[in-house]
DNA sequence: TAAAAAAGAATGAACATTCATTTTTTTATA
DNA sequence: TATAAAAAAATGAATGTTCATTCTTTTTTA
């Protein structure tokens, strides 16, 4: 294998074992020691990877949120009309935080807690450009209520950590009719009611 | 000044330490030590009141949920009409995530983290009952819509944890009419359209 | 003056990080 | 292509610190 590719696993799999201490310990409870077992590696060799214990923890959230916005704009161009387009990108949203659910409920850990830095949360909320831009387009259109972003983002996407993570804790079974709903809701909490 | 009265000062000013701490470094990179400092007593003197640090912060936890539910609930009664209730407790409750954004803030915190301990997160969750009794008799009215407790929760009550933690930030500032538009939101999600 | 509460210092474990070696990979040479 | 020297990557053990908790002594209260 590719020296470059070993790199890439090895970084990869330390991310990986990050989220899930992480997720279930916290951060505090999650020695580099067992990261290191739980990704087949050296204490030492992390270091090789990472400046030290919130350097990883960044790298990872980065990482993760990167693969969320990834995965909620794959599909969506430009092109669409806001209500397509936003609807779009809502289930996406809501796919990956129902599949992915190990990421989004790292996700959720991170920014509800002083876990990260700064300048990495900064990092992070750029990656949700796209959404920002749509509502705008549709703020100028008259089609999305003229609000602030975050409280439309408080109304139509914030919902949806709150039932990943009941969903995870085992308290409720979300389904597709429950989701429908949920999407309809959110929608009409943002639109302009004509 | 009486003994018991003492005693009770002493664990307050712990657990106000403790929500401060908690809230500005996060569980993790809070020791006992400046928690102590914070309330201006030994280290040792904590372990009078609280068997270890998990205690502290499960207690203090449920301390804190109790008297955000105890605010939210203050004015209600029974025999409001459903609308009038639910208009009441929504107002309290952001109220409170608002005026007591720290205390918001360390519930926030717990909510998304394996902070707590899983018994206390249950204990915790009782303290609600009042507003999911209002649900159910909205449902059984036919003014709420069918939905489970999580899907209202999630609409009409979380969107207000978002709000709060970026009001917090300093990335958004709310106004009243940013309140009442989000309640108008929130009601409309949950209630019966007819 | 006895009991209770509180204190500060001590203890020992856990942990992030570094260090000295070893192993693996790459490069240069024949 | 095969081999050996050099470089890079990885390791396990060591280091020094931090911290939760306990112990012994002192202070306060009854």
């Amino acid at each position: 294998m590719a020296k470059l590719q070993k790199s890439i696993d090895k970084k990869n799999a330390l991310i990986k074992a990050t989220i899930e201490l992480v997720n279930n310990n916290g951060f505090h409870a999650t020695p580099m020691s067992k990261i290191a077992k739980m990704a087949n590696v050296s204490p030492a060799t992390i270091y090789l990877y990472f400046e030290n214990k919130q350097d990883l923890v960044n790298q990872t959230y980065i990482e993760v949120k990167a693969a969320y916005t990834k995965y909620a704009f794959a599909t969506y161009n430009k092109n669409m009309s806001i209500e397509d387009g936003f609807k779009l990108i809502w289930k996406r949203i809501a796919d990956f935080k129902l599949k992915e659910c190990e990421n989004a409920m790292f996700l959720a850990q991170c920014d509800n807690t002083p876990m990260i830095d700064e300048p990495s949360r900064k990092e992070g909320i750029k990656h949700l450009q796209p959404l920002l831009d749509l509502w705008s387009r549709g703020k100028n259109e008259g089609v999305i209520k003229p609000l602030s972003d975050y409280l439309l983002y408080a109304y139509s996407i914030n919902p949806l950590s709150f039932l990943m993570i009941t969903q995870k804790r085992g308290d409720f079974q979300l389904n597709k009719t429950h989701l429908e709903e949920a999407y309809q809701s959110a929608w009409n909490s943002i639109k302009v009611h004509s």
